[in-house]
DNA sequence: GAGACATTGATTGTTAACAATATCGTCAAG
DNA sequence: CTTGACGATATTGTTAACAATCAATGTCTC
């Protein structure tokens, strides 16, 4: 570990200490889990075992086995006698992540369709609401958590728990993906495109609901530069170099990376 | 643990012995997994940690992991301080799950339409042979085994690996809900219909392939004994019960259930 | 000064002992 | 004969110590 005094890891929002309440080995994963969908730990971002120990207050069993779920998840990669590293995903496989989510959301677009439908619509219409907020006042955790948590809604809506489940896993590695091919100025969830789809739902005309809900993930995957070459850059060597001169929204501290620290 | 001499697992094809070759924890992973998935341990087995050890050769540690992967899976239930259980799904998540199923595998179709197509259509038609042929010898495993891997075949030939992934995870709950549901005389998959599928696929009818997996799956779940009462069904109760002559093909030694031996 | 090598420290991986809990059998009371 | 409590045994859950591996530093040679 490269700073020995602050911990490499900053999930808790605003506090540095250590010792999250409530830490349970499913809380603990949901922390986590939640820390890199909302971008606070960046991809390949080392999580060492006794720091998460420290911060959590827990043994290294327990540990150890939230990092070997989020693993299975994809969410972190586990590399043997090395540790845990915010995974990476290939270019290839969010191509493909993106291809399941719109496979699965169109599904429940369609399931939509079936379901009895009304009570939850007033909700997720206020949380469109609340999202457009949080975007114009750029909290960004906050956009982040609340766009997808519109797509969850949906899922949840159609009331089948394996579909939702599914979905969540899906949307939380895509979150993931945004985080590492994100082009800086962009919004990766347009607010309006999520109030068509649920205007169109509303209105009952659920084949244009699948049909916008693809085109807008569509273009979720087109704002992200995914062209292959370059997966490699790094907090670091962006810093480092004075070409390149992206906005680099809210990153408070830079956190050290896996590779190149040299 | 009941019977002191033979293990309550017989996961291992036809050797009751111990120390199946080549255990590291995904592989035996996998092959726990595919005991449950080919039906040859059944919904509500204990499975007992020290058991597992001494079938595999390895500590507690190992089996503990694996087992917390298949719980996270679905396919055993872990209770706690009362040890791993082969699941017994609901049925309402078992009409879930096959609602999942469908919108994977008519995304997977869909996908096929996109994809270059040829290579691998050879091997399937071959393997839907080899599944016609297992099913006409009542092969019950090999069968089980053939008939999943037809629709994996299908998935794998989309090269989309987490559409893959995901469709691996539903497949192998679903075959643990047609242990658990199905009414003992019929075919859970018809060979036939896979070859319409197929057909309509070489034929480039992705539409008409679309609609066919969609009934195929249908017409599994309708298959299944799904009408909300007695989901608590026993082997024991069953066995103790003088009414309903069921045929019950194949059940070599009484394993023990969860509940009810007294 | 550059590169190869060995040593040190830190981190991960594994194991076994200990603690907590549930199950089963026994026994006594109603 | 049934019901409930108690104790013994077996099983799961937790922890800490030990082993193995890797990264980093310093030293030596060319």
């Amino acid at each position: 570990m490269q700073l020995p005094n602050a911990p490499p890891v900053n999930t808790t929002p605003q506090a540095p200490g250590y010792h999250v309440g409530e830490s349970d080995e499913s809380s603990i994963q949901k922390h986590l889990s939640n820390a890199i969908y909302e971008h606070r730990v960046r991809p390949g971002t080392k999580l060492p075992e006794a720091d998460l120990c420290r911060i959590y207050g827990v043994n290294r069993g327990v540990i150890r086995k939230v990092l070997d779920r989020l693993a299975t998840d994809q969410l972190i990669e586990l590399i043997p006698n090395r540790g845990a590293f915010v995974a990476r995903p290939s270019v290839e496989l969010t191509r493909d992540v993106y291809a399941l989510r719109r496979i699965l959301e169109a599904g429940v677009v369609r399931s939509l369709a079936k379901a009895p439908l009304h009570p939850w619509l007033k909700d997720v219409r206020q949380q469109v609401g609340e999202e457009r907020e949080a975007n114009r006042l750029g909290d960004t955790g906050r956009y982040i958590r609340l766009a997808g948590k519109f797509h969850l809604d949906l899922a949840a809506a159609t009331r089948n728990s394996a579909l939702e489940q599914h979905l969540r896993r899906v949307v939380s590695q895509t979150s993931l993906m945004v985080a590492l091919y994100e082009v800086p100025g962009t919004n990766t969830c347009s607010v309006y495109e999520h109030l068509e789809i649920l205007q169109a739902i509303e209105a009952g005309d659920y084949n244009s609901a699948e049909r916008l809900m693809e085109e807008h993930l569509l273009g979720c995957e087109r704002q992200l530069h995914l062209s292959d070459e370059e997966p490699q850059v790094t907090d670091l060597a962006q810093a480092l170099n004075p070409v390149s001169p992206r906005v680099m929204p809210s990153r408070p501290n830079g956190m050290q990376i896996a590779y190149s620290n040299d």
